[in-house]
DNA sequence: CGGCGTTCACAAGGTTCA
DNA sequence: TGAACCTTGTGAACGCCG
């Protein structure tokens, strides 16, 4: 380990730096051209200290210690170093070691190199915080990438939630705003789509004929969805004819599903919340369709509602989303 | 001295330099490849004693025991030293007792080390005086960040308050007026945002929908916090942007802490003291976001409240801080 | 890429204490 | 006296913005 810790500078190099430096006085323009013949090596030398140097530092072309140098000592008083002879002559080259800080910096200053392009404490901070800014930015890109691409079924099984529970949340501010918007839309499609006429029905009595069981729940549910989803600014943007195309396809499925969410098996009722509607009981069903219709159901949501959890706020985008398929490659599915 | 350029490098460097370096066969060779041998020494050897050295000490190669027999006696008058055999030629190697002090300190002046690198009475006092300096200014920093910023738990918890107890303010008249002003930013962003509309309310009555639920506690949370925000004169000297942003990376996080910290659970009911907001029932929870929630929540909370000890003050000033971090690096921390 | 700042490992002084 | 430690300064390598 240590042992390789051990350098000798050998003269070789110094000789290959003095025939660099001696070969011309025009040497920027020359070692631009002649980088070509050695590109491996730097065509450039430290105007102070003789070095190997990359390109301009302050606004003179230095080694990378002299930069350093420089960035750590100029802006610090003059007269609190010391010359180590006292006489300002000392050799700054870079073989030299314990070179003289003050004689250093005077050859520095003297060389050209511009103690105002060093970046003050203000400067710095900025600096540093937009670097900071750019880290969050890239960040957060990055979170939101890793949740859109999460849609896969398997991966979505396999996420770990417990790493949600440090008040963690993949959604921000405004996709929270944005589902409360969503919320708003079905409760103002419930509004505008109140049953009227039939205000005086008894809360709770069965209904008799087919026609009004069509009304009620089937009807006034796809009105209520239809309503709902119109409100949504991505469906508005489709062609009408597609908007026709998807409610077509997909609004008896959207109604049974939303009429199982409404379901509660406790009373055997199906209610939509906070509305005068009539209760409907499951017992109906029997009257126009037959058994097995609300047998399947109750199997389907037996299947469901577990992934739900009764969450209103899944169950509205879900119903959503829903709408949006155009093939029955889904309906296969379930 | 002109022919060893030693320098004590990492093995980064070398590789660097090696391209370099490694034409000539010179004393780096010789002392590398001596040095591969015994891999698990140092490599180096003082030069005066022969012991195992670890760098340079007054420009000579030497051990530690040396280079501090050096600087002890090398500014000291040479006559004053007598030889004990008094013929110069003392043997003072590493593993003799008693080395004579003449001969050893003759040897090392021999063998190059250079007693003008040893600092003077006065440049010791100008270094001991920097030291001191920045150790005050290190102290300094350290206490106005444990004051500020700590919130890692453990330090928090081990900090002596009984400094605090004689009388003893961090904060003078004009900090605390500040104070006092935040605190009624808070008033004034709870009167700003009342709940219009449902205010007939009855006092306890559990939320029915999820809308309510949304709106009530986390909307009004929200907007009682941004106005609370806005209020403060830091943060409205930023740019639009970055309030949007940090409101927007914050704000979640910061409505939960608040509802943490009205949240009573004796009574098990959320509610912000002095206004007229229904109560929420921690059980709500439960009927839109999953149970876990909730449980988490109250975690958290039994964490955290014994930090805050209900200090409205505190948690008033913490909320207010807590807007500022731009980064999630504090959401990670909790 | 050029040219800033930052980081990190280490050189090389002094200081402490057994 | 000397091992162990603490300190600042240095410079190579790297990160980041324009
Ligand atoms: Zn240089
Ligand atoms: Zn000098
Ligand atoms: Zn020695
Ligand atoms: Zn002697």
């Amino acid at each position: 380990m240590a042992n390789n810790h051990v350098h000798l500078e050998n003269n070789q190099r110094i000789s290959t730096k003095r025939s660099l430096s001696t070969q011309s006085s025009t040497e920027l323009d020359r070692k631009k051209s002649g980088s070509t013949s050695k590109r491996h090596k730097s065509p450039l030398m430290c105007v102070v200290c003789d070095a190997d140097a990359h390109g301009y530092n302050f606004d003179a072309i230095t080694c990378e210690s002299c930069k350093a140098f420089f960035r750590r000592n100029a802006l610090r008083p003059v007269q609190k170093l010391k010359c180590r002879r006292n006489d300002g002559h000392c050799d700054v080259k870079f073989n030299i070691k314990k070179r003289c800080k003050k004689c250093r910096l005077e050859k520095c200053i003297e060389t050209g190199m511009r103690k105002e392009w060093i970046l003050t404490d203000k400067e710095r901070e900025e600096k540093r915080a937009k670097i900071e800014e750019n880290r969050c930015l890239k960040q957060l890109q990055d979170n939101q990438q890793s949740n859109k691409n999460h849609l896969k079924i398997d991966d979505l099984l396999s996420i770990d939630f417990s790493s949600l529970s440090n008040n963690q949340s993949y959604l921000n501010e405004f996709n929270w705003i944005r589902i409360r918007l969503i919320q708003d839309y079905f409760t103002e499609a419930v509004k505008l789509n109140e049953i009227t006429g039939i205000s005086s029905y008894p809360s709770i009595q069965s209904i008799k004929t087919t026609l009004e069981l069509f009304h009620m729940p089937i009807h006034i549910t796809s009105m209520r969805l239809i309503s709902y989803i119109k409100q949504l600014n991505e469906f508005q943007q489709l062609k009408q004819e597609d908007q026709v195309y998807l409610i077509k396809l997909n609004l008896l499925t959207l109604c049974f599903f939303h009429l199982i969410f409404i379901y509660d098996p406790r009373t055997d009722l199906y209610h939509e919340p906070n509305t005068k509607d009539p209760y409907f009981s499951g017992k109906d069903w029997n009257k126009t369709l037959n058994k097995q219709f609300h047998i399947e159901m109750k199997q389907l949501r037996n299947d469901i509602i577990d992934i739900f959890q009764l969450d209103d706020i899944i169950i509205k985008l879900f119903l959503l989303i829903f709408c949006f398929f155009k093939s029955n490659l889904i309906k296969s599915i379930i």
